[in-house]
DNA sequence: TGCACGATTCTCT
DNA sequence: GAGAATCGTGCAA
């Protein structure tokens, strides 16, 4: 691309998501999450995202190989979407990654920015949240964005929910932290897989 | 077939 | 800061 010319945005593709998972989970800070629904186009830009790296990873949901119905499409092709239910209550969206293909691996996306129709999302998450609020957690995203589990599988690089190309996150601006809720998994919740733009707002957990 | 619990959020104190 | 909400999922029996 060059100055001047006719702006595109560009649909990151297979091969983004064919790459080692913690880099892939650091790359797609400042991405842009789209979901075209009947409701209407809602967007926003990653600004964090935990990275779930297969069977050693006692947090993740594929520790130890556990491979069941919920999981499966984790042992599938990459650059899906993971959609799982939790808490009775709501739902945690993630995309498929890693560099070796059957080993499940993803990414958690923990936060957005919104970027497009803020009133959809508002009207989605129902309360009367200020737009601080509207999508910093992995949970409230998924309403904001309108994500169930009908996204559950969906492939993110050929369908109405996707994520468009931008450009990278300088390292000196990417914290590098633990990750949140997985104090069951040991020694394993020590490590620093979580990442997110510093000085963001919309932060789940600062 | 039964049961304990979770990659969370919200409300109330 | 503590506790509730709420049910699909996973694993034991």
């Amino acid at each position: 691309m060059f100055a001047g010319s006719t702006f595109t945005t560009m649909i990151l593709q297979k091969t983004f998501y064919q790459k080692d998972t913690i880099t892939i989970a650091k790359e797609l800070l400042g991405k842009i999450l789209v979901h075209e629904s009947v409701e209407g186009r809602t967007a926003g830009r990653i600004v964090e995202t935990e990275a779930y790296c297969g069977p050693e990873d006692h947090a993740a949901h594929s520790s130890g190989g556990r491979r069941t119905a919920r999981n499966e499409v984790m042992y599938e092709k990459k650059g899906h979407a993971y959609v799982y239910f939790i808490y009775g209550l709501y739902y945690c969206i993630n995309v498929t990654a890693g560099n070796v293909p059957g080993k499940p691996e993803a990414v958690l996306f923990r936060a957005i920015e919104p970027v497009a129709a803020v009133e959809i999302m508002s009207k989605r998450r129902g309360k009367l949240v200020s737009v601080g609020n509207l999508t910093n957690g992995p949970s409230k995203l998924c309403m904001a964005m309108g994500i169930s589990k009908a996204q559950n599988k969906a492939d993110l690089t050929a369908s109405s929910l996707y994520i468009e190309d931008a450009s990278l996150v300088p390292k000196e601006d990417i914290v590098e932290t633990t990750r949140v809720g997985v104090d069951y998994s040991g020694e394993w919740k020590n490590k620093p897989w979580r990442f997110y733009i510093r000085n963001n707002k919309f932060v789940s957990v600062k």
